[in-house]
DNA sequence: AAAAAAC
């Protein structure tokens, strides 16, 4: 490994924020972080030399970073904004950002099935920054958030893919996510993406009733690649089914759910020490559209010596997705509004998707709706697997228009024709119902507006507490919510779609 | 009555 030789201080921080510092809470008042940065003279690393400046402020001077004409390298050494085009250094290891994917040394096999399959173009900023982290030796842990629709999944499906030793016939990338939807849905994704390699893979989810079979009865899993839910993937590992010995590369989807308290961190720290214990420089990949701040402190305990990268919550809401809320004085005004204004203007334009707190609202709303003469589905963790799987297919096929659901599709679900989504009630924290919940806020309107589409959000309110709640969505993200006058006022919903560029 | 996974 190169020796950074530098007269400068080791840096103290070595988190990178690649949209802007992440300042938490009210609880840091102090000044604003001093920023270093030093430049480095030539491109072998191990003859450095370092002009070291300090500055206060971010350095999102592209001059200052646009070096790579002069055949200058750059390191980082701070908390920085990372531009395209631009080599950084955390710790001990330099990277440099891959404006194309070629420059990420990807195998033919692999570039073939982006740009035909995929018709992938360009990395997006997510992928050009995290992927040489990624694929570059020493192969360091990653924390990694970035916006809904960014390009996460290619992040992690590109690294198990490369990473995977085609050769060897046994796991050896695993991949835990948080519901069997999503698990499917990124194994789809591997599967296209890995379409010309070779690389086999399996699912790792609850089996429907009708081929339910004990893993005890099981073959051993001989996939490179597992992606999976918790408590399966837990199974096969102490079953014995699923052998970890040559896992190399351990992801987690929407980590900041699973590693908190109530979500998966159980099961996830389980499986991390089963596979650590015995593969002991497996790769950790976290990857997430949100982490809070307790998530975070854990995810430094649990992660040693890891690259990390955060977007401040203020700049998290997406800019194409607009937000509005609508006063509705009561309940059957909520469904009215949903009848009468928003399908009604909105049928042309894509798909929606209305998600509820309950299970018992998701049943109770569809009736609703389905009595007035509506055509929708429902999706909610009770039902079936395979009806599960049913409705998320026709929905996926866009052979259903409007799809009920609770937090079960909030997070993760890609669905690029879903430009309305509708908060029928606002998500809160389960300790404490007046407080929202900000993340679950964040997935779900992040459901819209894939990859840049315009999208639009309703939240229907009803009451002073549901007013509370917004308010304090608002503050948090920093971000303006519309208010839709009159909840029974057509032209009210064309103006709002109008703004959202939809009509 | 929170939802998710899984027994």
């Amino acid at each position: 490994m190169a020796e950074l030789k530098s007269n400068s201080a080791p840096p103290a921080e070595r988190k990178l924020y690649w949209a802007d510092e992440a300042e938490e809470e009210a609880t840091s008042k102090s000044a604003p972080p001093k920023l270093s940065w030093g430049e480095v003279a030539a491109s072998s690393v191990d003859a450095l030399s370092i002009r070291e400046t300090e500055f206060n402020g971010f350095l999102d001077e592209p001059e200052a970073l646009n070096i790579e004409a002069a055949n200058i390298s750059f390191i980082i050494l701070a908390r920085i904004k990372i531009l395209e085009k631009c080599s950084c250094y955390t710790g001990d290891t330099p990277y440099t950002s891959a404006s194309t994917f070629e420059d990420l040394k990807l195998t033919p096999a692999l570039l073939k099935g982006l740009y035909t399959d995929l018709k992938f173009q360009h990395p997006s900023k997510i992928q050009a920054i995290s992927l040489p982290m990624i694929l570059t030796p020493p192969y360091k842990n990653l924390v990694a958030q970035a916006h809904n629709g960014s390009g996460k999944t290619t992040c992690f499906v590109l690294g198990m893919l490369s990473r995977v030793d085609p050769n060897l016939k046994a796991p050896q990338a695993i991949c835990i996510c948080p519901t069997r939807e999503l698990a499917i849905q990124n194994l789809e994704v591997l599967r296209k993406m890995g379409k010309h390699t070779g690389i086999t893979s399996e699912c790792a989810v609850p089996m429907d009733s009708t081929n339910y079979m004990s893993f005890a009865k099981r073959p051993p899993v001989t996939a490179q690649i597992v992606v999976g839910t918790p408590g399966t993937i837990k199974k096969g590992i102490s079953a014995k089914k699923l052998s970890v010995g040559s896992v190399k590369i351990l992801v987690f989807d929407e980590a900041d759910h699973m590693l908190a308290e109530d979500g998966f961190k159980d099961d996830s720290l389980r499986i991390m020490k089963d596979i650590q214990r015995i593969s002991a420089h497996c790769q950790v990949l976290l990857f997430s559209a949100t982490f809070n701040q307790i998530v975070k402190n854990f995810v430094s305990r649990v992660i040693n010596d890891h690259n990390q990268l955060f977007v401040k919550k203020e700049e998290l809401s997406l800019e194409s997705v607009k937000q509005y809320k609508v006063d509705c004085p009561d309940e059957l005004s909520k469904v009215m509004v949903i009848k009468d204004r928003i399908l009604e203007l909105g049928e042309n334009l894509g798909q929606t998707i209305i998600f509820v707190r309950t299970r018992h609202s998701a049943s109770t709303l569809h009736k609703s709706l389905v009595e007035l003469g509506y055509e929708v589905t429902t999706i909610q963790g009770a039902l079936k697997q395979e009806d599960r799987d049913k409705i998320v297919k026709e929905f996926k096929d866009g052979l259903t228009q409007v799809l009920i659901s609770t937090d079960l599709l909030a997070r993760g679900f890609d669905q690029q024709q879903v430009n309305l989504v509708i908060n029928y009630e606002l998500p809160v924290k389960h300790e404490n119902h007046s407080e929202p919940d900000y993340e679950v806020y964040l997935h779900r309107i992040g459901r819209a507006g894939r990859f840049g589409r315009k999208g639009a959000v309703f939240n229907l309110l009803m009451g002073g507490r549901d007013e509370m709640l917004m308010e304090k969505i608002e503050r948090h993200f920093n971000s303006q919510i519309a208010q839709v006058a009159a909840w029974n006022n057509a032209e009210d919903f064309r103006g709002a779609l109008k703004a959202a560029g939809l009509l």
